[in-house]
DNA sequence: GGGCATTTGTACGTATGTATT
DNA sequence: GAATACATACGTACAAATGCC
């Protein structure tokens, strides 16, 4: 998926950084699964805490989790929530 | 990617069907790409032509196209086109 | 180099639908 | 039924890259 590196689980989204704010939150989620402050087999916050923390909109937090998802990080399920699945 | 079947070059979009207005997108193009109505090494046709020709938004036609990025089938270079990848 | 048109990329906000609790 | 949560789709705006004068 090619995400920037670099970033930590307590970075903060740069709106003049040159990296796209969708993969910025992308990689910063990935480094909180790494760093197991979202553990495998656990719920990720929900979209509406997501995009309330790092202050962007609903539609770049769907494109960052879409994306985990497709690297087989996460996996969505409706009405339920974002569950983090474990390590291969 | 699990595209729906049953679509081919010549498929309307159906807004009431159950399948989402964007795999029905990215199925129809890629019947067209199997039949050569674009041809390997060309552009498709520009968003903007797409989006008129199916009556959908802007968004709907870069998640069909993009989808069909991550399959291999198309590149998209910024300010030339989205252009159909030699079949492999 | 500058200016313009074209084309894709990113991001926002909003509305509605669907599934789960 | 109500609340929560993800899914889809729309429209809009601006940025960035390309190509052609």
């Amino acid at each position: 998926m090619d995400l920037p590196s670099g970033y930590g689980p307590n970075t903060e989204i740069d709106d003049e950084g040159m990296d796209p704010v969708w993969k910025q939150l992308a990689a910063i989620l990935l480094a909180r699964i790494d760093a197991e402050v979202y553990p495998a087999g656990r719920a990720i916050p929900s979209l509406t805490q997501l995009l309330q923390e790092f202050g962007v909109s609903r539609g770049t937090v769907l494109k960052a989790t879409g994306h985990l998802e497709d690297a087989g990080v996460l996996r969505a399920v409706q009405g339920r929530g974002v569950f983090v699945l474990p390590k291969q």
